[in-house]
DNA sequence: TATGAATGAGCCTTCATTCAT
DNA sequence: TATGAATGAAGGCTCATTCAT
């Protein structure tokens, strides 16, 4: 009875905690880190301010725990890839089904100077976890490489660079929520597009 | 004689604008618009703050300001494009040569949420310049699959966009300015890569 | 049976409200009234926050609870020490080894700008108290002024605010605390000090 | 002219300062460092809020211009003193003519918790000054036991002490500026009681 | 009765903008 | 016209106090 009374507390706990989140994200990607203010997010979410302070001892910290498990979730999806026993761009094309349509949005946010600040306050955890998400795509891409199946004349810099840029928000956000073009067909297109162009066609000339 | 003076100190004006607006455009770059302050501005350009608003009323106006005649540039570069008397392969190429490297920056601007609301307080003006880019990409990408080269199979959307993330700074920061590939190379793989990824192959296979 | 568990009850609450008072103690002579705050103390004690505002409706009370018995235990002695069938010397002497190393502290707070808060909040009480602490140590040295003892010369009051300052608790601190000076001899050094500066000496010369 | 201006503004400037500092010494002697706000001093100079952070980066640094001149001018009478070509006694004598009216100010200060917080931001420069007054009066004090004036048995420290509780400001307060006790017998009457306290008196018996 | 999550007033501080000189 | 001191609205954060359980 006891332990049910304290995680009946602590689901609510999580429970709020849930909705500050959604809605700060909401509001981070709407308005952007300085403008989006506690303020705001306690009345929207419906608490006093000092509720937030409770869960989140900084803005900081409200917004890094929300990119946080995405980049996380992201980092998974590129070990699954890899240990996948499929052909490298079969491995890609795995993570981008698996990851276009939901965490892409950490990356949104690296390329924001606003999240420099976020990350700034966070570089050891962050540095733990970017440089693996890099570098597990680099080696799917060398391994197409070796294997003949892409280009060796483009540098795998270059390849992953333009591959993370697959997940850059626009082009989601414009082809699927807008143009409702089905995330099926929008994710074999962007497949077929990098694919194409980064493939070895010597052999074809 | 009097005309003589004025033109005399309106190039004095605008010498000193250029000065304000280039330092801007720096400090936009690497802090983003909420961490560039008008002090540090005033500051760096070597005048006092006061000046800086005889010039911009706004801090949103001085960075507007600086985005719009990337903007223009950039229709520029589409609208002579679209008139050479070359294929529309030729034209594309033409314009990421001819763009890449400096008036990008705009589309940066334009996905950091920060912009947004600049953007908001000048939609009129957006809402001119914007959609007549955009379709003038769309009129070269039709051409294209009109006349076979680009795959009909993709929708012409999904290539524009496609085509505008390629200005997008990160991929050009990382291999141009960090890992020093000349600008020549960067911009045969990057076209390279897009229109591999747009071709019509079907005839091929 | 009833009246036992009252009292059963009765007597846990004021353990409780002893342990609160401690800990509340050392707080504020280690922080100050500001810096020791109401979570602290809660921690400390081992008890939730609500319930220190059971036992103290306000962070006042509590800090008041704190001093009030300390200024009536100063007051119990020094009517002891008046009714003493000694000297006023003597009295004095004894007022100060009853309450050099204890209760002194009550003045301390009283010097420091944030006791007068507190003080202002139970104006009346502190004006029942402290008068009479002043009285009937200016009634001591009255009385050794007319025995001859000390120097007329001196106004009473100038000695007994001199007086009083001898429980300022920087001295003690550091000779008896820091440099380890036995408290006997601490005290007999004061009492020497005080007398031989108020001693009447004309009679010697 | 060019020099006149500026030195007009700067004369202005340091007016305001001033007043901002008279009214936020008030207001600390009053309420204390925490309940003295900014807002409050901005309303009673009659500036706006950020005026003061013009002056004053931080709230702390404000105090602290209002402590360190008066640390200062204690030193410096503290070093008068020392090199007066008379007596040990006579040259305390002149330290408490000198100092008790005025900046004694600091002292308080220094025993109040609130003060704590102050000095701890500032360690470097109060730990320059506060020691040297302190050795300055010792070294007087010990100069004046070597020359049989002062009583051996009591330990310098413990001279010391008490002899910079005498700037004590309650006393001074009672009876300078309560009672109106001319500030000359005041300080008399204070140096008989000291003076007679530490002297050495056994050649007397 | 005891708890501790929730509250919200209040404080320090920043910075775009104004305006007297 | 150019200046830069002055302004004050707005934001992050703390903490005494309340109240549902």
């Amino acid at each position: 009875m006891m332990t049910k009374r304290i995680s009946l507390k602590e689901t609510q706990r999580k429970e709020r905690e849930r909705l500050i989140l959604d809605y700060a994200e909401k509001a981070l990607l709407e308005k952007g880190y300085y403008d989006m203010n506690m303020d705001e997010i306690a009345m929207g979410v419906g608490v006093a301010k000092g509720t937030l302070y409770l869960h989140f001892p900084k803005k900081e910290d409200l917004v890094y725990t929300l990119v946080e498990p995405k980049m996380q979730s992201f980092l998974k999806s590129v070990e699954e890839a890899k240990a996948l026993p499929v052909s490298p761009k079969e491995k890609l094309e795995f993570l981008l089904n698996r990851e276009l349509s939901g965490a892409f949005f950490q990356l949104l946010m690296k390329s924001s100077p606003d999240m420099t600040t976020i990350f700034k306050s966070r570089e050891a955890e962050v540095n733990d976890i970017l440089p693996k998400i890099f570098s597990g795509i680099h080696d799917m891409l060398s391994e197409g490489i070796r294997e003949g199946l892409f280009d060796p004349e483009l540098p795998v810099e270059f390849m992953s660079s333009a591959f993370i840029n697959l997940f850059e928000p626009h082009l989601y956000k414009e082809m699927v929520e807008v143009r409702k073009m089905p995330l099926q067909v929008f994710n074999s297109h962007l497949s077929n597009l990098f694919f194409r162009g980064i493939m070895d066609t010597k052999e074809t000339n």
